[in-house]
DNA sequence: TTCCGACAGTGGGGTCGCAAT
DNA sequence: ATTGCGACCCCACTATCGGAA
């Protein structure tokens, strides 16, 4: 393995300092937003849709976390193994580990073996993962944070065996914009934006943005729970579409409200409640909090993708629809 | 004075594992 | 044997407060 010192030599980087090994640490978040951009300055990745990790090697001994300081090792025994093969020397990486479904990467098929923690069951559930690794922050008695990213990317590159299962997050250097309606035309996720010139944080960040597909349709309101603690007026509706006349149900969406909105509609709710579920495939009582109500009202709801079982992943309101009938509301396609 | 960042709190789907029934 | 619940993953969002701008 190349000695970073010769690394630094190829590459001008001053600023990589001494520094004890530091054990566990942070990872770096990224920050949502709505506002994309294209910058010279910054750069682009694919946003995989898997468990993040960070890959601790400290005198040849493998430690995968998660990133709150879950051991992972005996959950991806494979990647461990993978690591271990590579002899590196004392390093920090950053990544995450995902499975395809397709060309896509699956979070649902990941979640098959997410929680095993028996290396043998975790190997027999016969999901195949990859570690794909996009940040490099400490490399042989060397602190790397201080870098840019994009001089920790080049290191990154040239300081692993990329062999699979470990894979390397490869970036477009401009056009973030147009890459991301690529990214949503192939069903991905979304993309990072990165500021190629920021150094490595341990905390949520502005220097890293997801620019998100956004998915979302009108959904038809069909009851709600009460809430708890101190929020006010109902804690979720419970929403659906209309499917050969019926309305299935479509999940809970339980934030998106401020509290005037929880308290108004909550009257309004009231005035319409009925004893028996509108839906044609949810009618449990759910613990006794579910209210019923008729399907009148028709709102907007956000959501990352729909579930293997036709539910709403990551849901939230958007705001109302007056302007659409109750029964022309259906499940949209791609 | 206004704005921003960090934090706590409330809400979601899905899975596994274990304790209670 | 079945069910319920907590602990994990993935989150989105609002309210609040204190410090920066």
């Amino acid at each position: 393995m190349k000695a970073l010192e010769n690394i630094l030599d190829e590459h001008d980087f001053g600023k990589a300092e001494k520094k004890a090994f530091p054990g566990f640490v942070a990872p770096m978040l990224a920050t949502l937003t709505d506002d994309y951009f294209d910058d010279p300055e910054w750069i682009y990745e694919r946003k995989l849709d898997g468990v993040r990790c960070l890959v601790l090697i400290e005198e040849g001994e493998i430690s995968i976390y998660s990133r709150n300081e879950k051991e992972l090792n005996n959950t991806y025994p494979e990647l461990k193994e993978a690591l271990q093969k590579g002899d590196h020397p004392d390093l920090i990486l950053d990544g995450e580990i995902v499975a395809f479904k397709g060309n896509v990467t699956s979070f649902s098929k990941l979640q098959n073996r997410m929680q095993i923690k028996d290396p043998e069951k975790a190997r027999e559930r016969g999901v195949t993962v990859y570690l794909y690794l996009f940040d490099i922050i400490y490399y042989e008695n060397y602190s790397l944070s201080e870098l840019p990213l994009r001089q920790r990317k080049q290191i990154l590159k040239k300081v692993i065996k990329w062999r699979d299962p470990l894979r390397y997050v490869p970036h477009r250097n401009e056009e973030g914009k147009a890459y991301r309606e690529e990214a949503c035309r192939k069903g991905w996720e979304g993309i990072i934006a990165k500021d190629a010139n920021s150094t490595y944080v341990h905390s949520r960040s502005k220097k890293w943005l997801k620019f998100k597909c956004a998915k979302g349709q009108e959904l038809v309101i069909g009851g709600f729970t009460e809430p708890e603690g101190e929020r006010v007026g109902f804690g979720a509706m419970l929403v659906g579409f209309y499917k050969n006349g019926n309305l299935q149900y479509a999940g809970k969406v339980g934030t998106g409200y401020d509290d005037a909105f929880l308290e108004e509609w909550r009257e309004n709710f009231d005035q319409i409640e009925q004893d028996s579920s509108p839906f044609e495939d949810f009618d449990d009582d759910d613990g006794g909090d579910n209210h019923w109500i008729k399907p009148k009202y028709v709102g907007e709801f956000g959501f990352t993708e729909w579930t293997g079982s036709n539910k709403l992943r990551h849901p939230r309101f958007l705001g109302m629809r007056y302007d659409k009938e109750p029964e022309d509301v259906i499940k949209e396609e791609p």
